[in-house]
Formats: C-alpha cells, structure tokens, sequence
DNA sequence: TGGCTATGATTGATCGGCGC
DNA sequence: GGCGCCGATCAATCATAGCC
C-alpha cells in the first residue's frame, strides 16, 4: 500500500494556501462570472499574476472551485451571494473592479 | 462560441441570486459506477477486449469489473477498479508505462498492443495514459521544471 | 493533542475540435 | 466515417493546512 503512496508522496505533500488577498481576487473574478467561470488563459496569467501563484494554480483553484461549488448547490450558497453583494456596491461606486474582460493597463 | 456565452438559465428558479447555470448542470459520463453486484474473492479476469468501437472503453457487461484491489495483493496485479469505476495502476504498471514513455513518446498500435497485454491493461487505457503523460510533461515544461529524468534538484 | 473541515494538487478518464 | 492527439476539464481522492 504505502508503495503507491510513496509514489507521489512528494508532490501534494506541502502545500500551503493562498495568501487571503489571492483567494479573495480570484472568488470575486469566479462570482462575478458565475455564468461562466471558466477564465481563458489570458485570463488565468492574469489572475495568476495579481495572486502570485501559476496558471496551474489558477486552473488548479478553478476546477476545484467549480467541482466543489456544484456540490454544493441545494445548500446555502452564502459565498455567491456575499460576493454579488459586493459586487452591488462596488457597482455603486461606480466602479468595475471585477471586469476582467479586457487587459486594464492599470498606470 | 459566443453563443455558448448566452447560456440557458433554464433551471431558473426562485433561488435567491444564484440561478443554475449550464456549466453547473454539466455532467460527465462516469465510466462505471463499479459493478454494483458484491464482488466475491475469487475472480481474477481482467478487463476483457478493448471496445473496438472506441466509445465504451470498459467492458459493456458489468461482470467485467476487476476489484483486484479489494484483496489488498498490489504485488503485481493488474488494474484494480475503484468503487468510482477510476483504475488504480499499480506500481509495476505505471513503472513499465513509464519506461516505455522514456523510450518513445508516442505509440504505435503495435506497441500499444504488447503494451497493453503485458499490464493487463485496455489499449485505451494505456493510450490514455500516454497522452496525459505528454501533457503532464508540457505542464512542467511550463512552469520551468525539468522533464529529464535526471532532475538534479539542488537545494 | 486529537478530530474535523477546508483546500490545493494529482490523475485516470471524458468532451469537443482538428487533421489525416 | 473513424482514429489518435491536443487542450481543457471533470470527478474522485490524497495529503496537508488550519481551526477548535
């Protein structure tokens, strides 16, 4: 048994989570997408440079995002409706923080 | 594509904010849910013929199921299902479909065959093995690792 | 310190598109 | 019309991080 493990006891070993600001980006680009959140890959270098992790990471947070947020639909999606929340109030300060759809070249 | 994009909240309901969307209702065909009839030690018959067809990779009867792993003997078995319908290559196989990726990336039927028959595998398996093995390689290429076997990792 | 949940990574297998 | 490959994704799982 532990002959398979030990085969890929090296990779997912250490991990660490994503800095809350990264977690945080990437939820609100997730929410505010929910129709479609499936980010290209402009889209995740992006991402992945405003969180400092990897396109990998960015795919990785993705798949599991979707995965685990489509079991979870029947409860209480409390994320979705804090994030659209949000986004309502950024909508009044008239502001699109979450408009990842063209490249902002922020100066 | 773009159409895509206009997706169909069909399921719309009086859900709060949070309609369905398609992505959500999107299901992929689980290979097999492992054959729901109890699996006695004693059957040993591994996957039978490849589905020519292509489509149905696993054996059409669910009597083809293998659960080789259930006896717990990793010492060399062939592919053992998961209750998820997922093979659990064993370290030998993942070992020779290795060596065999270091030889040559791409197969030929030929040698997928012999392959094949020499881990007890489907073709499609070992295809599929291949090919994920070819991204998995270009992923790594990616983030600046070394796809040599001889990863020095100094420090 | 021990148990549970959340989370990132891995991976066999699937989907759609492309070229032969 | 089918087959293999690619790129992306799914879905289940592993193993650890993080919290109480």
């Amino acid at each position: 048994v532990m002959i398979l493990r030990s085969r890929f006891l090296d990779a997912r070993r250490k991990r660490r989570n994503f800095s809350k600001q990264a977690s945080e980006i990437l939820n609100e680009y997730f929410y505010s997408h929910l129709s479609n959140p499936y980010p290209s890959e402009e889209a995740k270098e992006e991402l992945a440079r405003k969180c400092g992790i990897t396109v990998s990471q960015v795919s990785n947070w993705f798949g599991n995002k979707r995965i685990r947020y489509k079991k979870n639909i029947g409860k209480a999606q409390e994320e979705a409706n804090l994030y659209a929340a949000k986004k309502a109030a950024a909508a009044f300060a008239g502001a699109s923080p979450y408009s990842m759809g063209g490249a902002s070249q922020g100066t | 594509q773009q159409q895509q994009q206009q997706l169909q909240q069909q399921q719309q309901q009086q859900q709060a904010q949070v309609p369905t969307y398609k992505w959500m209702q999107v299901k992929r065909n689980v290979p097999k849910p492992v054959a729901p009839k109890t699996n006695p030690p004693g059957n040993e018959f591994v996957g039978s013929a490849v589905g020519t067809s292509g489509t149905t990779v696993y054996a059409t009867s669910a009597t083809g199921a293998v659960s080789c792993l259930s006896s717990g003997t990793l010492a060399g078995i062939p592919g053992g299902f998961n209750n998820t319908g997922r093979t659990n290559f064993t370290n030998k196989q993942l070992t020779e479909l290795e060596k065999e990726f270091h030889f040559n990336k791409y197969l030929t039927r030929a040698r997928r065959i012999e392959i094949a028959s020499a881990l007890q595998l489907n073709e499609t398996q070992v295809k599929i093995w291949f090919q994920n093995r070819r991204m998995k390689q270009k992923k790594r290429m990616k983030e600046g690792l070394i796809p040599s076997d001889n990863a020095a990792g100094s420090g």
